[in-house]
DNA sequence: GTTTTCACG
DNA sequence: ACGTACGTGAAAACT
């Protein structure tokens, strides 16, 4: 019979360091529990044990070195990122049904040891699997060591048997002790022989057969006079050391190899825990994929409601529920009702006041259906993302497990309708405590119809031009081709980046200026630099624009474009962690503007036959929001006047009148207020504006000691949300940060820049989000024939009929302004086009 | 599925 | 010593 024991964090330490970090939607690491059980599943096919367990270190002082105050003090505490996945491991393991062991003032290796010998005595093999070659000691004729590395990208594992031991080292495994009485470890502070390394300890030992010999014969003639006084002198350190080297076989562990045997797992908690970690492919790798239906049976069975055949009338309200197929869960108050498609088509009639999971899929369904629906109360999707908007989806499966304890399966209409009814006055409450009721009642909740309206319109676009142009640029590529081709001596892949590397820098030898992790960069910024050092870049650069504006865009929207002539995207509404809408499918908060071969796009993008487009946007809408959260005086000032911005900054960080500004000034100026809503680094933006790191830190300096309410608004914001957890917006919308508490410099720094920008992003999403309910509102009302079609950001874009236009803008732009009440004024210009491009 | 690049605010 | 601005989505190549 076989046992296999695991030195735990020697393991899990491997793990942490070999696998790349990985988290999951929590912000919690996960890759070190991944690793790990890669490991142990790799170490369970190649070993076949019978017997399976683990043993960990406790933290505390340990009995067999407290007579010894360094033991250990060079070995610095775990990162917080693996140790906070160190609990979870052992919940793993515990839902594996495998034993761990650990005992108070014994370290793991002294567990090992034991659990080895009492093996050996109960005729047991015994492999230990571990990274760490103390351990080596332990073998004997029961007892191997697996000894685990890892580099990255791969494990190997090594057996170690007495042979192949004695093979290696040329003495006996109780021998590594005496070895390293000699020579000592720094890692765990075992001082050894000050001035003896492992080859003099190893041909001593070859020599003398123990530290007992080589201190018997310190006077045999092959021991040269200097090393004589070295282990004289070091006697006292060398014994001491041989103890501090000894692993201990006694630990006073309850211990039985039948205790170990591998025992089937506990399926439901292994479920769940994979679950929460996020490891979908070892869900199906371990086999789970059925387990959470043993998971609420015997751990907390749902109170279930009554399935019920007919849906009663005069219901108030319900919870609804569209699976993937089409049925239709109705869950209320006393009860769950479930229809086919083919019931939901013929027509039914729903209650008045719905509560759903995702609003804006769900209207679109309905009408799709021929459905009709009344008032939507609430969105338990929408609540889960207001409440944690990191997550990647909020599937009512989750939420369920999440805030129910309950399992439910994604496709059943009928219980997932129930977890939607039961979530509602739980995510409702979540929210309240939260303080994000009235964000969720007054903005995000009444912008999904907004949405769904504005989905359902779409906007028109000129195929013919769009073709058109479409087939210049296949024109200007392949000249352009030719043109790259007649430099590079032959054909290849232009889009390839390997390809194009290769023949830039090997080929052509050029400069290599940045690299990627997989080989050279050639992004634009790159080719900028080079652009004068070879006729082939400035070609090249032309190409990646033009194939650019040819897939993405001409391609793109030509395939997006539907029989009745208009674009239609889905404004994703559950996506960013800030707050802002994203736009896919195609995304419509792309399309070029920057350059004007790009900007032509626009000129596809059309009114119906009499109507207009409007387009208002706010005019620096973060600025102005920094302004009234930082509370910044002189900023205020500068937005109060009515100047430009930029120029104002300009005029305050070079000391000149605002007249005085050059237009190099101002530009400069701009990019520091870019970047300070960024987070600022005084590198990246000497490396945007092209100037040095110093220059670029006098400019940040000099701004920052202008604007002083918004350097300590910088300080503030940074240091509440590491208290907090979070970062609000003016609106209450909020940001968990965790990594803020990271003992990486680097994440922690991106942490910061985060929690400074979110509430700005987060507020001026907010404000647009609320101008998106008025406009639609206050354009019904008054102008029912204009529609509200796209939001850019700080953008909208409205169609409506020519002869009201100048009316219907004036009413936009009103309803922008006057949506939020800052300490300095907010400004949205609205302008009229025949076009997107006209109306820009 | 991941990486690189580039389009936008 | 190390890496370097916030938030997105799509296409193409590569593994």
């Amino acid at each position: 019979m076989k046992l296999m024991i695991l030195d735990g964090n020697s393991v899990i330490n491997r793990a942490f360091f070999g696998v790349k970090p990985l988290t999951n939607k929590e912000g919690l690491y996960t890759h070190a529990v991944f690793g790990f059980l890669n490991i142990l599943d790799r170490m369970e096919k190649e070993e076949q044990p019978d017997a399976v367990c683990v043993a960990f270190d406790l933290h505390g002082p340990t009995f067999r070195h407290l007579r010894y105050d360094g033991y250990k003090a060079t070995r610095h505490g775990m990162p917080d990122e693996l140790r906070q996945q160190m609990p979870i491991m052992k919940d793993v393991l515990r839902a594996m049904n495998i034993p761990i062991y650990e005992c108070q003032g014994w370290e793991a290796d002294d567990v090992i040891g034991t659990v080895g010998k009492i093996c050996s005595n109960n005729d047991w093999e015994c492999v230990i699997i571990t990274g760490d070659r103390d351990s080596l000691q332990l073998i004997d004729h029961n007892v191997h060591v697996k000894l685990v590395i890892s580099k990255p990208g791969q494990t190997t594992a090594t057996l170690y048997t007495e042979e192949k031991f004695r093979e290696e080292y040329g003495f006996e495994p109780k021998k590594l002790i005496d070895l390293k009485a000699l020579m000592g470890d720094f890692s765990d502070n075992i001082p050894g022989v000050a001035g003896v390394g492992p080859k003099t300890a190893t041909d001593l030992l070859l020599k003398f057969g123990s530290l007992d010999g080589v201190y018997a014969n310190l006077d045999d003639a092959s021991i040269r006079p200097k090393l004589r006084e070295k282990l004289e002198t070091s006697r006292d350190n060398a014994y001491l050391s041989y103890e501090l080297a000894t692993i201990v076989s006694e630990a006073p562990i309850d211990f039985e190899p039948k205790d170990a045997v591998i025992q089937p797992y506990n399926r439901a908690e292994l479920y769940k825990l994979f679950q929460r970690l996020e490891f979908v492919k070892l869900i199906d790798k371990y086999g789970l994929r059925g387990a959470d239906a043993e998971l609420s049976a015997p751990v907390q069975p749902m109170v279930a409601l009554p399935r019920v055949a007919q849906l009663p009338e005069n219901l108030e309200k319900a919870a609804i529920y569209l699976a993937e197929d089409g049925s239709m869960g109705i869950a209320w108050g006393e009860g769950v009702c479930e229809m086919t498609p083919m019931e939901v088509q013929m027509g039914i009639l729903l209650p008045k006041q719905l509560i759903c999971h995702d609003m804006k899929a769900t209207m679109h369904r309905l009408d799709g259906m021929g459905v009709a629906f009344g008032d939507f109360v609430f969105d338990t999707a929408l609540a889960a993302y207001d409440l944690t908007p990191t997550q990647s989806d909020y599937p009512i499966s989750k939420l369920a497990t999440n805030y129910l304890g309950v399992t439910v399966e994604d496709g059943n209409a009928g219980d997932c309708a129930e977890a939607v009814w039961n979530l509602c006055p739980i995510l409702a409450d979540e929210l309240d405590k939260n303080g994000m009721k009235q964000l969720y009642d007054t903005i995000e909740l009444p912008l999904c119809p907004v949405l769904y309206r504005m989905e359902k319109r779409g906007i028109a676009v000129d195929k013919v031009q769009l073709q058109q142009f479409g087939q210049m640029l296949a024109q200007r590529i392949s000249q352009c081709e030719r043109l790259i081709f007649s430099y590079s001596d032959g054909n290849f892949n232009i889009n390839s980046t390997k390809q194009l590397g290769e023949l830039l820098f090997d080929k052509l030898g050029l400069p290599p200026v940045k690299k990627t992790k997989t080989g050279y960069s050639t992004n634009a910024e790159v080719l900028e630099k080079l652009k004068d050092k070879h006729p082939i870049i400035p070609a090249i650069m032309d190409y990646r624009m033009l194939t650019k504006l040819k897939s993405t865009y001409a391609d793109g929207l030509m395939t997006a474009l539907n029989a009745d002539g208009r674009i239609r995207t889905t404004f994703q509404n559950m996506v960013t962690a800030t707050g802002r809408l994203s736009s896919t499918e195609p995304n419509l908060q792309n399309i070029p503007v920057r350059t004007d071969l790009g900007a032509e796009i626009r000129k596809m993008f059309i009114p119906k036959e009499g109507h207009v487009l409007v387009d208002a946007d706010y005019s620096q809408i973060e600025l102005r929001v920094l302004a009234h959260i930082a509370d910044d005086k002189v900023m205020q000032d500068a937005f109060i006047s009515g100047l430009d911005v930029h120029t104002v900054t300009a005029a305050q960080v070079f000391a000149v009148a605002p007249e005085q500004v050059t237009s190099l000034q101002r530009r400069h100026a701009k990019a520091v207020n870019f970047g300070i809503v960024y987070g600022i680094s005084e590198f990246s933006l000497a490396e945007d504006i092209g100037v040095s790191r110093w220059e670029a830190k006098d400019y940040i300096d000099s701004y920052l000691a202008h604007y002083s309410g918004v350097r300590t608004y910088m300080k503030q914001v940074v240091i509440d949300a590491r208290e907090q957890g979070f970062t609000n917006t003016l609106y209450g919308r909020r940001r968990h940060i965790p990594e803020l508490k990271s003992s990486n410099f680097n994440i922690r720094q991106g942490a910061e820049r985060i929690a400074l920008n979110t509430p700005i992003q987060g507020t001026a999403a907010d404000i647009m989000k609320l101008a998106m309910i008025r406009v639609e509102h206050a354009l019904n009302e008054h102008y029912p024939d204009a529609k509200l079609l796209l939001q850019v950001h700080d953008e909208l874009i409205v169609e409506c009929p020519e002869a009201i236009a100048s009316e219907v803008a004036a009413l936009i732009s009103r309803e922008m302004t006057h949506v939020a009440e800052l300490r300095v004024p907010l400004q949205a210009d609205a302008k009229i086009g025949k076009s997107w491009f006209d109306a820009k």
